[in-house]
DNA sequence: ATTATACGCGAACAGATGTTCTGTGTCAAG
DNA sequence: CTTGACACAGAACATCTGTTCGCGTATAAT
């Protein structure tokens, strides 16, 4: 079996979403032939059975327009675009990120539900609350909720959740290695000056900052 | 016409949605007589035109499966979640805001998805894109999205956008109005000045801020 | 040349499907 | 009691739909 698709099995593929999107149904087999330029009922058939062994679609047999699409990668999802995100805790500048994300149940704690075209990748995300106003410096407020991904290294200029052994405190900053190995961490706040670390081992890269959403009731 | 559904209507609709969400395309008529009681296909035929009058669903008539639902619904709504809203622009602090935005056709523009759960009510919903880093004192920063609710009053202690006649100036401030009749703008970051404004028609609200996201790649 | 495979056309067919028409029972208004 | 709207049952019917079978074409391997 050829596992790449044939032209006329990518046109149906297109034509199966565009029709669904647009209908809230699948079409028939008859509608996807006129479309496509196949004019026999069998021919639609034959590639609709092709892209079912391929695992593009999923298709009821004898039920009228009895077919799904699986591929979620076209536009086909249209209901998990919603992301939960456990909501690990608080954050508070005086003290550690209270959970290091190992452990990956999501239990019945509060979740924050975001919608995907916000976040890209939703793998690795958890959230936090900020506590109190020592964040001020990066812009995030208190009550504010953080969503962070977990990763141990940044890349430079990125915002990052840093904690800092020496002054034994969390903050928010953009994370830059210099060439001189030290470590600048430059805050939101234009307006504010940076921190230079001469010894990277005291900086404690804890997750990269994702999004920030501050609510209002 | 009455405008209350049915017992059996209800059932209708949410059978509907949820052999919708299983299957990927609708049920035929006489599936729905059978999950429902009703035993006859015109009885069904029947509900399903009044379902449509009233605007629960819309049909392709001699169409196998043709229908799709349009509310998501008061029965059985699992789904609704996601919110799209309009991006009408820019702010600048030196600049009105952008739209009044009073027609409220969300066109082919830009729009921003969010779960309802952290906005409530959808309704009069529009986002401002921050330009510049004028608003730094209400935690803004540029490029953040602003979620705005279109009024002309707030409460007091609400977050508002506010354009300042004498200074021509738009500031996202909370607002409180003095027993004295004069108007207070309270920066966000707490270690800042408010505003005192004498004559509250200089001060003229935009809308009520329910939201602020800020996205970093 | 022969064979196998992939792909397509056309026609026939059984079953599924929506519509329409007629009839029945209920229930509230006149 | 009569009337009429409302909700539903049952049957008949024209279409729509997916499947199957026979046949043709092109390409590549044998």
């Amino acid at each position: 079996m050829r596992e790449t698709l044939t032209e006329k099995q990518q046109n149906i593929l297109a034509f199966l979403t565009d029709y669904i999107e647009t209908n809230g149904y699948p079409p028939s087999i008859r509608e996807i032939g006129a479309a496509t330029g196949i004019k026999s009922t069998s021919a639609v058939s034959y590639n609709l059975r092709r892209l079912e062994e391929m695992g593009y679609i999923s298709r009821d047999r004898e039920v009228p327009r009895g077919l799904r699409l699986l591929t979620l990668s076209p536009a086909g999802g249209v209901d998990d675009d919603v992301v939960r995100i456990p909501l690990r805790g608080r954050i508070v500048a005086g003290a550690p990120i209270p959970l290091p994300p190992s452990d990956f149940s999501l239990m019945g704690d509060e979740t924050i539900e975001l919608t995907r075209s916000l976040l890209g990748d939703p793998t690795g995300l958890y959230a936090l609350q900020v506590q109190g106003n020592s964040m001020i410096d990066a812009l995030v407020h208190d009550g504010d909720i953080v969503i962070l991904r977990h990763q141990q290294r940044v890349e430079n200029g990125e915002m990052a959740a840093v904690w800092l052994r020496d002054r034994e405190e969390t903050t928010l900053k953009r994370f830059y290695q210099e060439e001189d190995g030290t470590v600048r961490l430059q805050p939101a706040n234009p307006t504010m000056q940076p921190i230079y670390i001469g010894d990277p081992g005291q900086v404690e890269v804890q997750g990269k900052v994702v999004l920030v959403v501050r609510r209002l009731e």
